[in-house]
DNA sequence: TTGAAAGCGCTAACAC
DNA sequence: GTGTTAGCGCTTTCAA
């Protein structure tokens, strides 16, 4: 581990500092620092001549000692609920092109569906980062409010009174589907539920019971369920045992897990059930039968929002900017859902003569 | 903003400081901080009083100044070549469970297949991190090298002189895999390469060429490809074009993408065409057909790595630990391969009559 | 066992 | 324009 290995000028075996490169430049420190960080206010000579020094000393600055005068990390902490959840491969995607391109850094944090870790993660990282974007926070109302008073906050998916947000408009989809599912002869939808603390899912169970009113059809409900793939099997056996034909599930990961055990139990899709699912994650293209769904602009939310917090930031305490934004989402019609049959039980064996209906 | 809406101390609007720790216990900032950090040297008792002082000036330790200090800034710094893959999802979760549980912070950075990218990005963020896991690193052997001697690293699927690493087995899969083709009565393989600055990408190439030898059956190889789904079109064409019965894909991504296109083109797959993926990412058990393929203990990856990252952080410069680890793959047997046909030209026409061949 | 004091690398007043 | 001087919040000698 000689100098010359580890990258370091020859002359010292450590980083450069700001310091080294006002030495070598023959000026002060505060100056080189300007030069660096503020470069209108510095002689355009004097400038060139420290830029020189730095690049010649591999110069980096740090972003501690930075964050220490300066209060700002140019980090940004990202939480997601689950990093395992496609969905949210979408936020992390759409937040770090757009971070980077802001030469920031992202901090992801998995709170595991958990609204302690979720705040107490926010708190034990506080000095660290600059802002945070809560992709479906589990916290409350008032705590999520209180929290957007200390933290610069933007939450997705998630409206509460205060908290700057970016909103996928799942629910507006879910009317769609509903209209879609009438359309093909269906007139009764159930529900299957995602976790009870979620937000997004109070409001697509609501978009779906108003909607259903709208169209004269009727709703019901099952679960919760968690949000995953093994959650579909119980989700699948609810829907069967409600005797619905037709079904909106909370997200289409529990939707491609359904998939499996109707298949496993014989029910065809979309011959005995249709299956709509949510936010046309990753493999819901590809899966058997591909999904109807409700695609969202997962990517473009997780771009929105860092670009709301960023604005935010840079023009100090000052909130001009937009505080909301909503995406709208569309319904992507693939093979899952169809006619409705005439009989409408739903029985694994299709032999079973067809009975007449409501 | 009163300050009791931000949370803190009432006497003062803004975050406690160690030093109002200490006043408020009555220490010196000192001794505030060897009992917040070094329990053992201090007086049980005014180790309890500082404590408790700390818990009701709501005390969050500033990382940032820690770090300007200590040099350690308890972050570490995951590299991915492309957060938009699966199979990186498993390297993120793995990292991020193993990382929290040892109280560090995930800085994660997509390097976006650039070699380039990936080196800024290291050395910009180098005061930020105390080491790095690289997945999938795009750097030369070279490069590479000369970095793990400036930066902690462990590199996941890269076996570089002087760089710790973990190596999941794909090259054996590959070998039984080849078996499997073989033993369907495959007597040609086609190989639908990677990105050719891959590393794994040329090691699986190999070790098909190696095992199609054994076996006495021929190997080709079609492409580069990008990692992709939607590559995976033109890699079913050449594939398609190359005439075999066999095809091992670089990874499941592609392999999905060519499923696609292979019914596009009204081949049957396995009936036509046989396909195998690699690391059984999400989506490879669910999609139709469901896929042959390797699976790859992933999350593990993820955690090991980050196991032999923090062993060699907290032993100093001493790297007692074992700095390679090699994790098993399996080939997980699903629809997507099946028995050869005769004959093997695999025409998208059925009807086309069967032509022997070698 | 504890305190005083010196910095880590940088920015930001404030002078000149 | 540029230099001087204080710190940011913390750890860490070194003394006591």
């Amino acid at each position: 581990m000689s100098p010359q290995h580890r990258g370091y000028s020859s002359v010292q075996d450590r980083p450069a500092t700001l310091a080294d490169v006002a030495a070598a430049s023959g000026v002060a420190t505060s100056t080189a620092s300007r030069a660096l960080s503020n470069p209108g206010r510095v002689n355009a000579v004097t400038r060139e001549r420290i830029e020189r020094a730095a690049r010649e000393l591999n110069y980096i600055p740090n972003s501690q000692a930075r964050a220490l005068t300066s209060g700002r990390t140019r980090a940004i902490a990202v939480l997601v609920s689950d990093v395992t959840n496609p969905f949210y491969f979408g936020i992390i995607r759409g937040t770090q092109q757009q971070l980077k391109a802001a030469g920031y850094t992202q901090i992801l944090v998995d709170t595991e569906e958990s609204d302690e870790l979720e705040d107490g993660m926010l708190h034990k990282l506080r000095p660290s980062f600059d802002g945070a974007i809560l992709a479906a926070s589990r916290l409350t109302d008032r705590r999520l409010t209180a929290l957007a008073d200390e933290v610069p906050l933007v939450a997705i998916n998630r409206q509460t009174r205060g908290v700057a947000n970016v909103f996928i408009d799942t629910p507006n989809g879910v009317e769609q589907a509903v209209g879609h599912l009438v359309s093909l002869g269906h007139r009764e939808i159930v529900y299957a539920s995602g976790p009870e603390t979620s937000w997004s899912n109070e409001r697509r169970w609501r978009a779906l019971v108003r909607a259903a009113e709208g169209y004269g059809v009727k709703a019901l409900r099952v679960g919760p369920f968690a949000p995953r793939q093994y959650a579909g099997a119980a989700a699948a056996d609810a829907v069967l045992h409600a005797g619905s034909t037709a079904c909106i599930a909370f997200n289409d990961l529990l939707a491609i897990g359904m998939l499996a055990r109707f298949r496993e139990r014989g029910v065809d899709v979309p011959g005995d059930v249709s299956l709509v699912g949510c936010d046309d994650i990753f493999g819901a293209d590809f899966c058997n039968p591909p999904l109807t769904t409700l695609t969202a602009p997962i990517e473009q939310a997780g771009r929105t929002a860092v670009a709301m917090l960023l604005a935010r930031l840079d023009d100090g305490a000052a909130p001009i900017t937009r505080q909301a934004a909503t995406l709208p989402t569309h319904l992507t019609v693939r093979a899952s859902t169809g006619p409705a049959r005439a009989a409408s039980t739903a029985e694994p064996t299709p032999s079973t003569p067809p009975k007449g209906r409501g």
